[in-house]
RNA sequence: UGUGGAAUAGUGUAACGGUAGCACGACAGACUCUGACUCUGUUUGUUGGGGUUCGAAUCCCUAUUCCACAGCCA
């Protein structure tokens, strides 16, 4: 499992990106990290799964150490106990290692630097970069002045060791909540509010998931994450665009103080696909208002719930390396996501036939009560993956849209006078079909060739369509769920539906009275026309690996034929 | 009327002064034991306007449009 995953590499060639290039000139002699080891870190917020737009900074961070022969770090940053839950933190790792991401024995915690952090903070205030506000964050935002006017603070020429002495009884608990926070000394007039003597620290009584009760303080993430990176020796900090204006406070930061490494903050943009709720908050509303049935449910973008749904690591990984690196807010169509999955399903995946719409095929002049067994290969792609046993008999079941009564143009498949190749069994003529009162096809007439067992033409003849279908007397009823693309929505932000509600109405599909040549029950597939054009199946195995069925031909063929 | 970014086919992404390419999609055809896959072909693009240059997507000027930032979130 571990081998395959690690295989994905080497498959196109891998293209550079601008962050590359950076990388390239800063290792390069006479550059910003000359014969240093490329160093990023994944910083993920446990407060939420993964979800796919993770995967593209996640592929990015592991990919770029990858590229250049470095490393990465994994590191929870947790400065923020409010919205923290341990919980996430297992759940993130499971869904990098299926990834297939390693990051060794570096874990960490943001956490963890707390006390260092503090002392870089007292450092501050010692150079007269810092100090102790006691403004309420109202009068802050009032104070803050807006493009034409400066911000203001009136503690800003507070003596230093006025500061020292407050910012200890802030750490002490002598204050309550908000009463007062730690102010970086930057420039009040910044035309980047980001430098407008931005709060590096709050007071905050909450127990932290690491740390417990032991502080009351906590830093705030552009303080944080500089340090964090410093700390850890990382050369390249890589994030996403919204964090591109605070860069200059990352560099005033670890500029200021006494740090072992000056790491680069690069941005690119993060990851946009069409309709598709990609924000941790909703995806957390959809969870706790119970709209789905977890972080996992195969409707979420999330790394797990694409899991169960089918997704393979392989394919994520290769749909990210393809949509590229750049730094232009872009959307990408889901449909391209389905086709590095199909791309990597139709090498891998064994087929099966399944009859999601049913209709019975009489082979009248089959022997009734006579039976025989078929070697049906499992993929076409790879003989090694061998070969399955089905049975065949005098009453088949075959797709209801494999069948009309009156062919349009083009048509290759059942209808009156027409051959057509049962697969892997038989070449059989369609000779009629039996209606109810009301005009509907309830079952279809055929005559087999016997000459043709396998499907095989002795004479040479052109059979243009092939079938699947399954034993009526040796078949499965199955359950499958079929899902569109249920976690994605109109327009998430400003379609005239709540998304919420949207998501509700248009739940999960229990598709009953499917037929299949074996146990799907539990199956969950695709509906969208990308992926029924493939035909495609999960089996949903929550607690490993999901098997991945291929069936034969889909049920909605777009149009299945020109009029 | 602040600061920082970004504009290349329908979508995403290359080309770093020298033939605008690739992938997905769409369309057409070939092939096929599944109308899939595969293969072949077609279609569509440098935001506008100036300038420099033998030559500009690329450099300069200018206009326009879009995104991010005014949490004691990350």
């Amino acid at each position: 499992m571990a081998d395959e995953i690690k295989n994905v590499e080497g498959e196109a060639a891998v293209q550079g990106n601008f962050i590359w290039d950076f990388i390239k000139e800063d290792i390069a002699e006479g550059g910003r990290f000359e014969g240093k080891k490329v160093h990023t870190r994944f910083p993920p917020e446990p407060n939420g799964y993964l979800h796919i737009g993770h995967a593209k900074a996640l592929c990015i961070d592991f990919g770029t150490a990858e590229h250049f022969g470095g490393i990465c770090n994994l590191r929870m940053d947790d400065t923020n106990p409010t919205k923290e839950d341990v919980e996430y933190i297992d759940a993130i790792k499971e869904d990098i290692k299926w990834l297939g991401y390693d990051w060794d024995d570096r874990f960490f915690y943001a956490s963890q630097y707390f006390d260092q952090m503090y002392e870089f903070a007292v450092e501050l205030i010692k150079k007269g970069l810092a100090y102790v506000c006691e403004l309420t964050p109202d009068k802050v935002r009032e104070y803050r002045g807006d493009t034409q006017t400066p911000a203001k603070s009136p503690y800003r020429d507070r003596p230093i060791e006025e500061s020292l002495d407050l910012f200890e009884r802030m750490k002490n608990g002598e204050f309550e909540d908000g009463k007062m926070t730690l102010r970086a000394k930057i420039d009040l007039a910044s035309g980047n509010f980001n430098m407008r003597d931005p709060v590096i620290y709050r007071i905050n009584r909450l127990k932290h998931h690491r740390t417990g009760d032991k502080w009351c303080i906590y830093p705030m993430y552009d303080f944080a994450h500089p340090i964090e990176d410093a700390l850890e020796g990382i050369t390249h900090s890589l994030c996403s665009l919204e964090f591109e204006a605070h860069r200059p406070l990352y560099d005033w930061v670890i500029n200021n103080i006494s740090v072992p490494c000056k790491p680069r903050q690069i941005e690119f943009a993060r990851l946009g696909i069409n309709n598709t709720v990609m924000s941790k908050r909703k995806l957390r509303e959809l969870v706790e208002k119970k709209y789905v049935s977890g972080w996992d449910d195969p409707r979420m973008p999330t790394l797990c719930g694409l899991r169960r749904r089918g997704y393979t690591p392989k394919a994520i990984r290769s749909f990210i390396e393809q949509i590229g690196v750049s730094k232009v807010n872009s959307i990408v169509e889901y449909g391209f996501l389905e086709h590095c999955l199909r791309d990597d399903l139709n090498e891998t995946a064994e087929r099966t036939m399944c009859v999601l719409k049913p209709i019975k095929l009489v082979i009248t002049n089959y022997p009734e009560g006579q039976s025989e067994e078929f070697e049906v290969e499992n993929n076409p792609n790879r003989p090694e993956d061998g070969t399955r046993k089905v049975t065949f008999s005098r009453e088949l079941y075959i797709e209801e849209t494999d069948f009309m009564e009156e062919p349009v143009k083009k048509y290759q498949r059942l209808y009156p006078g027409n051959e057509v190749r049962i697969k892997s069994a038989y070449i059989v003529k369609c000779t009629g079909c039996k209606k109810d009162e009301n005009g509907n096809v309830v079952e279809v007439y055929a005559e087999y060739d016997p000459e043709t067992r396998g499907g095989n033409t002795p004479d040479g003849r052109k059979v243009r369509g092939t079938i699947h279908w399954v034993d009526a007397n040796n078949c499965l009823d199955a359950e499958v769920r079929l899902y569109d693309n249920l976690f994605t929505v109109p327009d998430p932000d400003t379609g005239d539906r709540n998304f919420l509600d949207y998501l509700n109405e248009n739940s999960l599909e229990v598709l009953t009275g499917c037929k299949a040549e074996k146990n799907i029950a539990g199956a969950t597939a695709p509906k969208s026309y990308q992926f029924m054009r493939h035909g495609y199946f999960c089996i949903d195995n929550k607690d490993s690996s999901p098997e991945h069925l291929v069936f034969n031909r889909s049920v909605s063929l777009k149009d299945s034929f020109k009029k």
